[in-house]
DNA sequence: TGTACATCAGTGAACGCGCGTTCACTGATGTAC
DNA sequence: TGTACATCAGTGAACGCGCGTTCACTGATGTAC
């Protein structure tokens, strides 16, 4: 009963051991339930059992640590995006696999931002001045190497070779494509749309995403 | 070259007036230059020439007063869209006039966005909480009568009349071409389309719409 | 294998900040006689 | 038309809060001899 939310870890050795990395972790979960202003310093040192200024050790100010977390949300959406392309079978023609990859990479995305609503709001809405890292990354890379951009970018690709998208509609095609799907996911989160059931929600994704299929 | 920015007027009388409007004005210019963060009450009470606790015997909150310049800010956002929808002809094929004003309307809420940044984050990004109000708010409508909302749902089913969209796919429509013109909007002012030229936008824009027109 | 020492990760205390909000007040205004 | 008075909009002072950040420190660790 006593002050069981922060867990205070009772550290044995005067070092910490991997203070950054505790840090970084506390910092993720605090942006996981409460977005990217919830990344609080002092928070994150409370958590991991340390007093505030010791995280100066590891992170010039709190906006290097939001970076941070920010490039581990980045990393976390890619990573549901790429789950949910693996589950696209690669047999069949080739204009039904590229669009279905498309699809895919457009719901793995709306699928995040309603389950993980946290994270990626730390990802696409941190301070202004991060965001200027998005599309350049490497540092924003998933674990497959591509950040969610260029994983939209693949699979326009892919439809392109496929022969399902004319080739002269293939640029700029990636921010028509994020557009619908990104306002999508945030009419979801933050809009008229919140609290819909996760059926519904999917079934208005489906019908977006043969929009802009249909559209491009 | 003193003080020059918070601009405080000197109050004559020990009445102030109409500080409610004072206030109210001010957290609008305060939304206006930071978005709906910027929104803070002692700041509007020093624009206002008074001390901070006078605004308690206007606004209960500063939730109170920040929802009450949401309401502007949504009404400002309903007035961009008319303005823009003024400018489509009204004569001409039925169809045409339809489909233009589904255009007018998606033009006006994206140029809103680039154009007034601040007011439209705090349009559609305050409060969780305060967004419930949208898209069921008569204390939402612009000087037409009709929020955003109403006016993009007018516009579909002005479509649907004109025989441009067919009745069965009407329903749900406003979300999917909602999501498609939020979602550019917040890239351009946001994510990595943020620094475009205006000119380049606006033909993103339009391609957008296409897109949706055809997809929907 | 044992001792002296430099390193540097974490401590303890404190700072200044601006915020929202509460309290008892005061004095200009408008109304009732 | 003049006076007494109630109203209530704005004052003045203060509160507690949590934040980011800086300072001089301490003491466990690992290395060099």
């Amino acid at each position: 009963m006593n002050s069981s939310p922060p867990v205070p870890p009772p550290r044995s050795s005067y070092r910490h051991g991997d203070l950054r990395r505790a840090l970084l972790d506390a910092g993720i979960e605090l942006a996981r339930q409460g977005g990217p202003e919830a990344v609080v310093l002092r928070e994150a040192t409370r958590r991991a059992g340390v007093v505030p200024n010791a995280a100066y050790r590891h992170f010039a100010s709190r906006l290097d640590l939001l970076r941070e977390v920010r490039a581990a949300a980045l990393a976390a959406v890619a990573l549901a995006m790429e789950k949910e392309l693996a589950t696209v079978p690669a047999d069949g023609p080739a204009a039904e696999v590229a669009r279905a990859g498309l699809c895919a990479v457009g719901a793995g995305y709306m699928r995040f931002a309603r389950e993980e609503t946290g994270l990626f709001r730390t990802a696409f809405f941190a301070e202004p001045e991060i965001l200027e890292a998005l599309g350049a990354g490497p540092a924003a890379s998933g674990p497959g190497g591509l950040n969610p951009f260029e994983l939209l970018c693949a699979a326009l690709d892919r439809m392109v070779a496929a022969g399902v998208l004319p080739a002269a509609r293939r640029p700029g095609a990636e921010f028509l494509a994020w557009s619908a799907v990104h306002g999508l996911a945030l009419l979801t989160i933050d809009g008229p749309l919140r609290g819909l059931p996760a059926a519904q929600l999917d079934a208005l994704g489906l019908r977006l995403l043969d929009m802009v299929e249909k559209g491009l």
